[in-house]
DNA sequence: TCAATATATATGAAATATCGCATATATGAA
DNA sequence: TTCATATATGCGATATTTCATATATATTGA
């Protein structure tokens, strides 16, 4: 991972968001995620598409849905560089949390 | 200094390159810029308006040389992640400062 | 098998970024 | 003032990125 990568995948909002809202939360769905940024599903999944060629994300499918989380194998510094920018831009990925926890019928969740 | 921002400028090679050179070197000016990244004067003065008017670098003129330095209210947390990159990407600008060491008459020295 | 849901990708248009060239401005020396 | 050096910027051409739409694939349950 150089860094000129890692910084271009960053200077996307929506690639931002999703990777701070994956660093805030460990794994998140392609619908939730959809959710939380309140944005296409087309949209999302090429986005998530190039996160995970970058080599930012890595993914696993359970059932219908595909997790994404941050790649097990992501160099020590871009980790670090992640979580400086989440620790200190709390407030991008607000309404995305709030609207996350709003969603009914989570994936996963036992009540479906 | 919002994230984004932040990341757009750091989105570019020559712009990342100028801040890391900087990052390592504290102050250089406009010229000494020009011979590490071995790049045409405007389009280093290009980034470096970008990168001033993005807030990360602030310039002062002594005499005829313009000399770029981190702003110096930069907040912490992007000063922590140019170190991190800095630290873990030292082979991005290896080359830079070698050309940056074998300047002659280098701006501000005495001999000339 | 079929239908429904979740996810991925192809395509072409629109927006954005970058570059090269020419030129403008600022400083210092003669 | 005039010249030389250092730096900045306007502008058109080109390259890159992003988006919306349509379509394709995969999984589950009937």
């Amino acid at each position: 991972m150089d860094a000129l990568a890692l910084f271009k995948s960053l200077a996307d909002e929506t690639r931002l968001k999703t990777l701070l809202l994956i660093t805030a939360k460990g794994e998140l769905c392609v619908c939730e995620l959809m959710a939380a940024l309140q944005d296409t599903q087309p949209k999302v999944s090429r986005h998530l598409a190039q996160l995970r060629k970058a080599g930012l994300l890595s993914d696993r499918r359970q059932g219908q849905w595909v997790y994404y989380n941050l790649h097990p194998e992501l160099p020590e510094w871009c980790l670090r560089v992640l979580q400086q920018t989440h620790l200190n831009n709390q407030a991008c990925i607000r309404d995305g949390l709030q609207l996350l926890e709003k969603m009914p019928n989570r994936p996963g969740s036992e009540c479906c």
